[in-house]
DNA sequence: GTCCGCATGTAAGGCGTTACATGATTAA
DNA sequence: TTAATCATGTAACGCCTTACATGCGGAC
């Protein structure tokens, strides 16, 4: 990566539900075990190797929580939760949107309580838009090729842009549940 | 990987453009980098050493495209669309729906041409039987951590599910298109 | 006391990413 | 002739995947 610094979208996951409270390796393990937070990942082998890099780059750190007698667990730092909001506030651009949308709408869940509900707000306004505009350069991409295209491909592909249109339509639901009031 | 010889998607995506016609390596890297197939890739640095696997794997291998001066290219040899084959036909999970239907989408896109219309029908059959059993479970979680989540992370829920929602409309959809005559 | 699920990892291997490295044509 | 684009890669690096390893607590 150019910043070696930077975590993976895993690590910024981690980041995301230790910045709700501290927790212990196997609570964030179970969080993607048990949640649809699945999707981003998988397997204790790549959750405690990545808790332990975020460790080494000074993201997280060891704490006791409650009482003395409990568990080690993990809380995240100052310096953790400043490249955290880095994350969620980085701009949402068109290739983003093009090759990750998960990424974009992982960050967008942990928003809540980081963010102002302004930058929110910003942040579908321009996710609608990089999608809408998406949408457009794919509709024009398929009335050249569709007629060449095998059926199942041109369908495939219809499927990708209605996916799009879908996440368009529901940054647009969701700006007015975060309308200002 | 528990079969060493079983390609990645990547790999796959490379058969399945290679099943069409032989291609040069840079062709098939443009077949990436100019249409929207680009999802799955991205650089010359991912797809010219997957082209080696696949021609040390014995799934394509070298030819003479056109005249005896022109460039070479590559084809898929009968083993290679074996295990093409081998791929498009793979029972639609659940797991596959929950955490890969980007393979699975891609999957079908190839299927034209390759597959009778009869398993391209069974294909989009099952996978929305799974969608719908998915959108389902997801429908059910929600109901019950809804009110503790925030806001934010509740909407991206709403918009993964929305996505399999419409991912299932498209299945009913496309099988219309592939409907016995 | 042993067995099973909790809890926390490590090891080996492969793949993709970013960045760089060449030649070979074509355009100016 | 120089520059740009075509065409084909290699190198370093890090991450994820799968599989395995281990200790501990309660159930029985």
């Amino acid at each position: 990566m150019s910043d070696p610094q930077h975590p993976t979208t895993l690590g910024c996951a981690i980041l995301g539900l230790l910045s709700a409270r501290a927790q212990t390796g196997y609570e964030i393990a179970r969080a993607f075990a048990d949640t649809p937070m699945g999707t981003y990942s998988s397997s204790p082998g790549a959750i405690y190797p990545a808790i332990k890099r975020l460790k080494t780059a000074g993201f997280v750190e060891s704490v006791r929580a409650g009482g003395e007698s409990s568990k080690a667990a993990f809380a995240i730092t100052k310096k953790g939760k400043r490249i955290f909001l880095d994350w969620l506030r980085a701009p949402v651009t068109r290739a983003a949107v093009a090759r990750d949308m998960r990424d974009l709408m992982l960050r967008f869940a942990f928003m809540s309580g980081a963010l102002p509900d302004a930058a929110i707000r910003r942040f579908l306004v321009d996710l609608k838009a990089e999608l809408e505009a998406h949408v457009k350069s794919l509709d024009a991409y398929m009335r050249g090729v569709r007629a060449q295209m095998p059926p199942s491909a041109a369908l495939a592909l219809d499927a990708g842009i209605e996916n799009y249109r879908a996440h368009a339509r529901w940054a647009h639901k969701a700006l007015a549940a975060f309308a200002a009031p």
